[in-house]
DNA sequence: CTGTTAAACAAACATTTGTTTGGCTAATGC
DNA sequence: GCATTAGCCAAACAAATGTTTGTTTAACAG
């Protein structure tokens, strides 16, 4: 069967995108079949001509946000050689990605391995794919060397990926300004601090 | 009826502790009255005994939560009056809570209202006041002027709320330790900035 | 035109889920 | 000692949910 050979009315994508939209939103056991197939304009047994299943269909999802979205963050970062410049245009294209762009990108941030045992490891290794795109990024920064990279991966990940839950897309910031915002109030004073670490805390061991 | 006239055998406060403990690792959907019934060594139908609905089962393991990490932060940072001291040590109880200490309060942090919509409003107001205890401490900080301390308290919660999905307990890190590390990474770099705020991005408007 | 089949419909099925109802048992108050 | 009832059991119910099965429609190849 070639590519192009799909019939005109094959309904497949706005399944895919029904599916999205609802598990970025609702979540993924807050979503039904019957919810996905009435987005798509059809009945809930014609899904399962297309897939297998609902942990199937979500894995689907799952792989075009990661595709997507590293695709859209490598071409974002081509052009770009500065590697601080780089980190704030990822955070800024991820903040962006997960609070309106793209459903599909969404749902990796909604919905967790954990809640579908079926694929749960293939759902872990494309997170840790999408994942590792950000750990790049900061292993190409010229840090002090007391900076813990990995921690701070996770700070700005977590950060990051928190931000779809109070986002208000009527709000007094945009999502790249908080990208933005979020590069400055914790990248800029990084970069400049000394190469010792900062002094300290009480009741730390000598 | 007087507090202290419970039956012996009374197992309501198993109850709430194994639907706590289900709700904080399963998730409010994953976890099935049985589950929880099974975990308190009862039978599903006897839960409808103390509580009226699994609606209601959450809304009580909330408000514990909630009550019980307000009550732990304040007593914690009661003898404490440095504010730089006081948010190093409120985020340390934050991801030590939210990582092993308490299942009342990992359900705060795993749960959202969005989920349980008959006592949605309740939960949020729930929410708002635990994350108003973050937001005094940083609103004691006497920051540089630049710094958003909405923004900034949306960052450090956020990325403390995300550790629950990469910890580790056999790990190299401790959940204090991590606490420490991120406000080494953050607040110890921004309480050193200068007054006036970074240099503006590239492609910012004058 | 004719046979094939992609794509969806229509209707059910099996299971899971939250919940209800009635009854048993033992602790409690008098 | 006895009536009361808190606390739980046993069993079912109704709705929701993922899925299956048989059938229909219409696009395409020959």
């Amino acid at each position: 069967m070639k590519l192009a050979a799909k019939r005109a009315n094959n309904r497949n994508d706005a399944l895919l995108g029904a599916a999205a939209e609802l598990f970025a939103t609702k979540g993924f056991r807050e979503t039904t079949m019957r919810d996905i197939a009435g987005a798509a304009g059809m009945l809930p047994g014609s899904i399962y001509y297309h897939h297998g299943s609902k942990d199937d269909l979500l894995l689907e999802v799952y792989e075009a946000g990661v595709e997507t979205f590293v695709r859209a963050l490598t071409e974002a970062l081509q052009p770009v050689a500065d590697p601080w410049e780089r980190l704030r245009r990822g955070m800024a294209l991820h903040i962006a990605a997960i609070t309106r762009d793209d459903a599909f990108i969404r749902v990796v941030n909604r919905v967790w391995p954990k809640q579908v045992p079926k694929h749960q490891t293939a759902l872990i290794a494309l997170r840790d794919r999408y994942e590792r795109c950000f750990g790049s990024l900061i292993d190409d920064l010229p840090l002090a060397p007391w900076v813990d990279r990995r921690l701070l991966r996770l700070m700005l990940l977590g950060a990051g990926n928190q931000v779809q839950f109070w986002f208000d897309p009527d709000g007094r910031h945009s999502a790249e300004e908080i990208g933005q915002l979020f590069a400055r109030l914790v990248i800029e004073p990084i970069a400049r601090m000394p190469d010792s670490p900062p002094a300290p805390f009480e009741g730390d061991a000598p």
